[in-house]
DNA sequence: GTTTGTCTAACGAACGTTAGATAGATGACC
DNA sequence: GGTCATCTATCTAACGTTCGTTAGACAAAC
């Protein structure tokens, strides 16, 4: 079985609603920053019939990060899409970064999470990893034929990551648009000499 | 008062031991993956010992964080020492993030801090804050006389940070090796064509 | 005698989790 | 159509654990 955008399980409304609050309180502070009793009172319920939806902790911070990691990769669109050019989807990565932290008011979940995988239930730091992988693979498709892709790939993906810690610890949200540019020069420049 | 290296405190030798404990625990997993429990169990005394050093947890987090900050830029050196170079300097400051995942064993705090600093205290989020601008100050000293000096070493530190975070949560730590080519290479083209 | 550092003991709060009751909807069988 | 059983989703109540924090006693050092 393969995971991946395929294995979507069909939540219930108030499932899908306990999974939105859950995202953006574990964006703010991270997975321990999400307790049962607080989701309860975003939604609407008590805490003990949230544990009907999502019996344990961690596969619920499995189910937010998998659910995170599919809107991610659908935001972002097909890799290999003729009409957009190597560097419309560059773009378009780093709009995805942009977007996070714009527009949501919390960092990428993957980046906070990340940042803890070693204190994180197994379960939840696959799913983490999972996301790493899947997004640079369509990075690397992205940037289609070039030695060195997938290098290249990790690269900007660490990038991006590491400039939304910054811009956020320094409260410049700027910063993930000034770093737009460099990434655009990079690959272009990758692209004339491999 | 200017905070920085001159407003080290003397510790006791045991406020020490519990600063090392606390930094380990914190790198690990966050602000709140410390507890006064576990870090009386680390030195061998009981928690409330351990408020007699730092009565609150806020505080214990901002020395942490200014202590991990002197460490670290000690560690760096000047950042305009003649006898080296710029590209010394940036392959120094690629090896001070590669010392903290492969033999601390443990990601660099600000990178797991600054990931959380929207549910941090506001003592220790400063804390964070300062961490990177006085990290930016030494980087932009450290690529001498250049235009956007600033940008640029906002964009290495980024870089660096989110590599770091990337290689943790892949296990791949060679990802903080390989980036060193591309930040030098970086620095030097911009070197000449500023 | 004051200071320094540790201890025991406890406080109230928050945590994940569980058991069991309850109400409403659904569907099967006669 | 009416009855009964099952399923779904919530509730109240509580369990044991951990948390930061505090008060106050105690011993050694200065």
């Amino acid at each position: 079985m393969i995971p991946g955008p395929m294995g979507k399980q069909d939540y219930s409304e108030k499932a899908l609603e306990i999974l939105e609050a859950a995202e953006v309180r574990m964006r703010r502070g991270g997975f321990d920053a999400v307790s049962y009793r607080d989701l309860a009172a975003d939604v609407g319920i008590k805490s003990s019939s949230v544990h009907y939806h999502f019996p344990q902790k961690s596969e619920l911070g499995r189910a937010v990060v998998e659910r995170y990691t599919d809107n991610f990769l659908s935001f972002l669109g097909a890799p290999d899409a003729p009409k957009n050019s190597v560097e419309d989807r560059v773009r378009r990565l780093c709009q995805g970064y942009q977007h996070a932290l714009t527009h949501d008011k919390v960092p990428c979940l993957c980046c906070v999470l990340g940042a803890e995988s070693l204190d994180l239930p197994p379960v939840v730091s696959e799913a983490v990893s999972n996301f790493f992988v899947r997004l640079i693979g369509w990075t690397s498709t992205a940037l289609g034929d070039l030695s060195g892709a997938e290098d290249l790939a990790k690269h900007l993906i660490s990038t991006l990551q590491g400039t939304m810690v910054t811009a956020l610890a320094l409260k410049q949200p700027q910063l993930l648009i000034d770093a737009e540019p460099y990434l655009v020069r990079l690959v272009r420049q990758e692209r004339r000499s491999p």
